[in-house]
DNA sequence: CGTCGGGTTCGATCCGCGTCGAACATCGGC
DNA sequence: GCCGATGTTCGACGCGGATCGAACCCGACG
């Protein structure tokens, strides 16, 4: 990596201080109910087709969503990232949300290009 | 048609008698949270992969789920044909769900193939 | 004609989800 | 070192969904 981008805690794995004690940043993807769940309300919806359509799949969390809180919105965050679509992701220090296209891909072939083809 | 089946009413089209009134027996496939949230149901997916696996994609209600009662498992019904999922028909006068496969695919291509497939 | 099997409808219940506001934590900048 | 911006967490609330039992309807069959 030849810029600041970093998985997990904020100061990478220089076992330093732990900033952000017991977030999980990323997790399996889950299974179909599990997925479809997440995929099934509008908003997560909204949030992962601008993932998408984002350069390198990641986006700053603020710019994933519009009219709703900000407490709704990394409720929504969670659900996806405890689904396994998500993770968290540092890029300098800034929190970015990155959508897992490779391993959601691997172990459901095909279903995200599906559901955002649905979309248009 | 070469048996009995029929798409609609017990009777046919033959102007008779409306055995089942008000009863919408198709519906257009849904937007795609509609879809998702139908699938997302543990008990729904299983009935999908039941009719997907059955021969000419129907069956009977009562060979699509077990340990339910009917309400919930006509519930169930409801919402996979309101989402346009799958549709009623009847063949000899028995009420059997059929699956819209084609439908499902021209509106959501490859969507089914990859939540079947994840299921495995 | 009575009965049985299979589905639907209705009402009630319960639980989970989406939403918000407020409080807290963290990071970057002045 | 303080402050603003950004996310997370924590209750609380309301609504919709999943479930059940009971009643009803219809076709088949004896």
């Amino acid at each position: 990596m030849t810029d600041g981008t970093t998985t997990g805690s904020p100061v990478g794995s220089d076992g330093g201080s732990q900033a952000l004690p017991g977030l999980p940043d990323v997790a399996e993807v889950g299974t179909v109910p599990v997925v479809l769940a997440a995929l099934a309300d509008p908003v997560r919806l909204e949030m992962v087709r601008r993932m998408a359509d984002a350069p390198d799949r990641t986006a700053r969390c603020v710019g994933l969503y519009d009219d709703i809180g900000k407490s709704t919105a990394s409720h929504h965050f969670k659900v996806l990232r405890e689904a396994g679509l998500t993770e968290r992701t540092y890029i300098d220090g800034a929190l970015h949300q990155r959508l897992r296209l490779a391993e959601v891909e691997q172990r459901l072939p095909g279903l995200l290009a599906s559901v955002l083809a649905g979309l248009g």
